[in-house]
RNA sequence: GCCGGAGUGGCGGAAUUGGCAGACGCACAGGACUUAAAAUCCUGCGAUUCUUACAGGAUCGUACCGGUUCGAUCCCGGUCUCCGGCACCA
């Protein structure tokens, strides 16, 4: 072995080593257990960042220790490669989106081999190449065939920058996700997938996953945004049709004072004709016209509206109420028209409170302080019935379910319930996507694509110029075509999917990456699915993972895919920061993964960003950390180097024969059991570092002692166990100490060590002694004391304790074998 | 505004079931080695304080105030700060 830590060479020689043996390859083996750990595969932007390396070095140190404990690990990676950086390429310098995207994923794949992940390659898989969005497209035609993606004229939001329509998920704060442009509202024809057919198993399902972190799971709850409540239906004074309302709280209909329809309400228009307000309405329309959805939506803005000429009847009392429309009902929920009722709704309330209409309340909160006829605030909580007819007297939370009988009954409306979740728009006005497989004919309407003739090939003739529609309408081949059903005339729909269509059944594409006649077999999806543990960024805490368990629920309905849910644990990593920032361009705090390798070698990365912080939680990158990662690494590679030849050829033992022999086994098995744990089931790498390291400090000294003080065998063993318990986390580093200590085989396959359990405990533990709750003494006592009141004569026995006790009764002896005793006492 | 989460040395963090607060590392200080430096090895390292000193002892200390308990970083109530999500969803 060299006498020092060449560690680029290292790393080297064991990189071609693994590749040269496919030491990663994997295949199904129905003998033995799989675990299917999954990180999420990135775009290809061209360079790795740290957040990739953090990403993939907690996947990296699963993958392999489960190996190591025999698991059939299936661990792949691809490429998330649709995507407009590509196409934007394209326009600015004038490289085909392919060529541009290839070359990345060339130059990306290479950094991650100079990581030393433990992946099987065989299994990339690419959103981009037609053999991955051939099957992208079949899965949309088979959504189709179910009446669950479908085309729709809707007022969409686009950005002006990116040129293209987004979902309401990628608006974040009125504004595009990715470029921050303020989004705008456009009429636009769209295609759709019913994803709120599965809002509520979307839902309740969420109770299926307590490997899931509690904070992902309500974000999910909270956008799906279910609320149970009524439709009612208002008369509308001399007119025929009737004005259909969504309530939570059809209790408090007798404290209806006005009604209100979403300015973009159908019915607008058509009752506003002859009511004499047609001027005031007009106005109103056209203020509104001049906000952008920002302003719109923002809850600072002042409730406003104007009455439109014409009035309801309420169908509990019959009173005569004024329809109004105002800014703040949104016509995309519930039904675009609600019951006001100022008295027990706050946004109502200040409505109210503005066009001086009536407060009356039909809730008694039973307060003395709150002053019914004078109120200052909205009463939404729970209380008595008052003024509401037959109803009074109730509590008004059972009587939500009396109000609803009754309108069932009298056949006044039902039953509702609403979901915040919109259906998913997946249509994108752009090149680099997979072409929606879809053909207009004029008599047959839109008709999928053949399956025999998948994937609809992205056209090469296409022009990027950044504005109008599709680039796919550039070109003079792609759009006309024949109809698949009737054989005339047809056109080709020219917009392209959503990428995140692509990533949400990836996991499945990976269980038989180059299957050519198929998706992919059934029966492989079998064996590796569910996902066991998912690792990546909080970021898709939504999107991503919504979308995943929306495709991978519809794949199970039709029998693709073997489980409800796809990920059973998840991982969210937390973010690499920089003097307190996210690491960015623009703030010039970049560190590159590539410089840090070249510096001080992959291990030393992978170790610090493991080390420094668990992996939940944000990690502040510190060079000076960085440091003493390497200065770590080279103690190890030293204390292996540096061994004498009788211990590096001694036959490994667990022979215990001096005091220090001892202490070397307790040490070696405690870090074996806290680092298995740390691993497994706590997945806190830091801590499992930091145990390595006291074992390194353990050997450092028992190398220092006399010559004989610990036996030969022990040694050895330890060092084996070592670089066996290093292995998951610098890789590289641990084959040359397995190696150097003279195995020829790769340690990748080998046992994972077993801690003795009879090694775990010393013969006597130093337990604390309270008086009071206050510390006052340690002692030693035999660890085999477990019996309290045994524990507690022996501790009493003692003659420092005695003397603790000097002047002083006992009250009471409050025992903990092994740990502690707390003796209360007083002074006498 | 609503809903979550978090506040521990100079810093990153540890304390797994209510039982020794600060593991491990960074930074810093001192020492050994060296002509010297780097590297390496060893030692110290929460605050205040007592004791002539050695050794040791005392008090306080996990954002703040209070509670439960023999015992609280951990449980309960309240306050403050920071972070994240949602934001007129009727």
């Amino acid at each position: 072995m060299d006498q020092q830590y060449r560690f680029s060479e290292i790393e080297k020689k064991w990189q071609e080593r693994w590749e040269k043996d496919n030491s990663f390859r994997t295949v199904e083996d129905p003998q033995r257990q799989k675990f299917y750990l999954l990180e999420m595969f990135p775009y290809p932007s061209g360079k790795l960042h740290m957040g990739h390396v953090r990403n993939y070095s907690i996947g990296d140190v699963l993958a392999r220790h489960l190996t190591m404990r025999g698991y059939n690990v299936l661990h792949p990676m691809g490429w998330d490669s649709f995507g407009l950086p590509a196409e934007n390429a394209a326009i600015k310098h004038g490289i085909h989106p392919d060529i541009w995207t290839h070359d990345n994923i060339k130059e990306m794949r290479e950094q991650l081999k100079t990581l030393g992940l433990s992946y099987d390659w065989n299994r990339e898989v690419a959103t981009c190449d037609p053999d991955y969005y051939k099957w992208m497209q079949w899965i949309f035609i088979q959504f189709f065939k179910r009446g669950l993606a479908y085309k729709k004229k809707n007022p969409v939001n686009w950005c002006p920058a990116c040129q293209t329509v987004l979902a309401n998920e990628q608006v974040v704060d009125g504004a595009c996700e990715r470029c921050h442009e303020v989004v705008v509202k456009k009429e636009l024809e769209q295609w759709y997938l019913k994803i709120t057919d599965y809002a509520q198993r979307l839902l309740d399902d969420l109770e299926q996953l307590p490997g899931w972190p509690a904070k992902v799971k309500l974000m999910q709850k909270n956008w799906i945004g279910r609320s149970v409540g009524a439709d009612v239906d208002f008369a509308i004074e001399g007119r025929e049709e009737k004005m259909r309302i969504f309530t939570t709280r059809p209790d408090t209909l007798y404290g209806v004072t006005y009604m209100v329809l979403a300015p973009e309400h159908p019915l607008v228009s058509e009752l506003v004709k002859g009511s004499g307000q047609e001027k005031a309405v007009a106005a109103f329309l056209d203020q509104l016209q001049h906000l952008s959805d920002i302003d719109r939506s923002a809850t600072t803005l002042e409730k406003e509206g104007v009455f439109i000429g014409r009035y309801a009847i309420n169908p509990m009392n019959n009173e005569r109420i004024p329809i109004y429309i105002a800014n703040y009902v949104l016509m995309d929920y519930g039904t675009g028209a609600i019951m006001a009722v100022p008295a027990h709704d706050q946004r109502d309330f200040e409505f109210a409170v503005k066009y001086n209409i009536p407060i009356p309340p039909v809730i008694d909160p039973g307060d003395p302080e709150i002053d019914l006829l004078n109120l200052e605030s909205a009463f939404e909580a729970e209380g008595t019935m008052i003024n509401s007819g037959p109803f009074n007297g109730m509590n008004s939370a059972d009587a939500i379910e009396a109000f609803i009988e009754h309108l069932e009954k009298e056949g006044l409306g039902s039953r509702t319930i609403n979901f915040r979740l919109r259906d998913w728009l997946i249509s994108r006005q752009r090149y680099w996507g997979t072409p929606i497989p879809m053909i207009h004919c004029q008599k047959c309407g839109w008709v999928p694509e053949k399956e025999e003739n998948l994937p609809v090939l992205l056209p090469t003739d296409v022009e990027f110029t950044g504005r109008g529609e599709s680039p796919l309408a550039s070109s003079p081949t792609f759009r006309k075509t024949e109809c698949p059903l009737c054989g005339g005339p047809a056109e080709r729909e020219i917009d392209t999917m959503d990428t995140f269509l692509d990533s949400s059944w990836y996991f499945l594409r990976y269980t038989d990456a180059k299957n050519d006649k198929a998706a992919w077999d059934v029966a492989k999806a079998n064996y590796w699915m569910p996902v066991d543990q998912y690792i990546g960024g909080v970021e898709h805490a939504i999107l991503h993972l919504m979308y995943a368990r929306f495709f991978n629920k519809f794949l199970y309905d039709i029998g693709l895919s073997p489980t409800v849910e796809p990920f059973t644990n998840l991982l969210t990593q937390g973010m690499v920061l920089k003097d307190g920032s996210k690491m960015s361009k623009s703030k010039g705090n970049v560190v590159s993964p590539e410089e840090i390798i070249q510096r001080y070698g992959a291990d030393t990365a992978r170790l610090f960003i493991l080390f420094a912080s668990p992996p939940e939680k944000e990690l502040e990158w510190s060079d000076t950390g960085v440091e003493g990662s390497f200065r770590f690494l080279n103690r190890v590679y030293r204390l292996v180097a540096e061994l004498p030849d009788s211990i590096r050829q001694a036959d490994s033992s667990a022979q215990i024969v001096t005091s220090d022999d001892k202490e070397l086994a307790h040490v070696l098995n405690q870090t074996i059991a806290k680092v298995t744990e740390d691993i497994a089931e706590r997945m806190n790498f830091n801590t499992a570092v930091s145990a390595i390291m006291v074992l390194v400090n353990e050997l450092y000294r028992c190398r220092a002692l006399p010559d004989g003080s610990v036996s030969a065998g022990l040694f050895h063993l330890a060092i084996e166990d070592l670089a066996l318990m290093l292995a998951p986390f610098v890789p590289h580093l641990a084959e040359e100490l397995w190696e150097g200590i003279g195995h020829s085989e790769s340690l990748y396959r080998e046992a994972w060590p077993t801690a003795d359990p009879a090694l775990l405990v010393r013969d006597e533990v130093e337990i604390v002694v309270q008086l009071n709750g206050k510390i006052k003494e340690k002692i030693k006592v035999a660890s085999d004391l477990t019996d309290a009141a045994a524990f507690a004569e022996t501790v009493l026995a003692n003659p420092k304790v005695q003397a603790l006790l000097a002047g002083q009764t006992v009250v009471k002896t409050v025992p903990v074998p092994g740990k502690l005793i707390n003796i209360v006492v007083k002074k006498e």
